[in-house]
DNA sequence: GTATACATACATACAAGAATGTATGTATAG
DNA sequence: CTATACATACATTCTTGTATGTATGTATAC
């Protein structure tokens, strides 16, 4: 049972990534072994070294394919803040996209939860750290853009500077995140990130309440019915 | 150059936790071998094994032994909310007094870094997760009488559920910690951390000018009736 | 006060397994 | 025929747990 086409070698890589994602996401990075993995796959550590370099290698593999879906969610990424119809809609419904995802999107959900508990930030493993540096000064650049062109929009001055205002929108999507995958049954996530999020946009001064928001409030917040 | 009074004892049990504390910081936790931390605290093996059972138990004594002093630091765990003069204002407090011990205590500092980014949440070391489960639990019961207080005392209708309030601001404080801890040199937890709570807090409906004066002159409570 | 007895607080030695990396074998696709 | 896509075999290195040795503290008896 050996497996010789390139369609079938793919088979096979996706079948270690597979089983590295569920026995990292079980017991841990370094509690696994390659061989673990090989056995779960199907297959033996010669496919794994074929593969891959080593276990570092794999893990980074694994944390790509289950992200890649993420860049596609993000059209704010193409279009400049200022040519969109409304900034702060964009981004409540960029930071609603993220939560929908983790929700439906099983691989993207286990990958996060291996990234946020699972391994150890060490020299070997720095894929994961630059990844989630790199991903919060990405957010940050474009929350920072959105909100002071929203903020700009509705002539509002901001009660922190910018950098801090975005940082903290940041804090609350990333405290969210590994809030709810510690424990996913303590609260629902899009219900309460919906709440949290908006509640720090109105700390910042923003009236969430205006007319093109009207079509995606949440009930909780609909003070005011329009006439 | 043995150690055999009790204090010397103790020194030694200190010493292991300390090189543990620095080596785990550094290299992981799993990286690091038990004869590397001995190696670290100038003894063997034999001591380790004489004072903790395994690598989890002392790790276990490294996070109780670190985290003890923030018990001392919340005087809220005495008082119930409504004998405070102000909630709101307890409940800043108690978050700059954590920043700050963040800050200071370079011992917190470190195993809350190897809490949070070099330790993997498997069943060896599910301390870990239950501490973290254990205080968001704890943080958040108060977090929620001393915001339901605080929002009575000024007839304030919250904006959103009591869980979902409180939730939002644990995920400030989690994020903020967690950001700052993966870069302290992007942002300065403090200042940084004061306005993002102070926001969300603002996006909540107090106002926090308003909130340090307003206990003073609340005739309303009946508790509160002035000779 | 000191001799005895036992517990402490480690150090050292040993056995065993597990994980890794590499070297080599091999069947098949192209 | 040759590179691909693995499987198998091997050597080596760590790491752990435990077993044992040992020097010193300490309590007690006398």
């Amino acid at each position: 049972m050996v497996r010789r086409t390139k369609a079938d070698a793919l088979a096979t890589r996706n079948s270690l990534l597979d089983a590295a994602e569920h026995l990292f996401q079980a017991h841990g990075v370094s509690r696994t072994s390659l061989n673990e993995i090989a056995v779960a796959a199907g297959t033996t550590r010669g496919a794994i070294y074929w593969h891959f370099k080593d276990k570092a290698d794999l893990f980074k593999a694994m944390m790509e394919r289950a992200t890649l879906p993420l860049q596609a969610g993000f059209p704010d990424d193409d279009t400049p803040a200022r040519d969109l119809p409304s900034p702060l809609q964009s981004l409540r419904a960029g930071f609603r996209h993220l939560l929908h995802m983790i929700v439906t999107d099983e691989r993207l959900r286990r990958v996060f939860e291996v990234m946020t508990f699972q391994v150890e930030y060490n020299s070997d493993m720095a894929a994961v750290r630059e990844w989630h540096l790199h991903m919060r000064n990405h957010h940050l650049e474009l929350t920072k853009q959105m909100l002071a062109v929203a903020a700009e929009r509705v002539s509002l001055t901001l009660p922190a500077p910018l950098q801090s205002a975005a940082l903290g929108l940041h804090f609350v999507m990333d405290g969210l995140k590994r809030n709810w995958l510690l424990d996913p049954s303590a609260f629902d996530l899009e219900v309460v990130g919906q709440h949290a999020v908006d509640t720090y946009l109105t700390g910042l001064g923003f009236d969430l309440n205006d007319a093109s928001a009207q079509a995606q409030r949440l009930p909780a917040l609909a003070h005011e019915m329009p006439t």
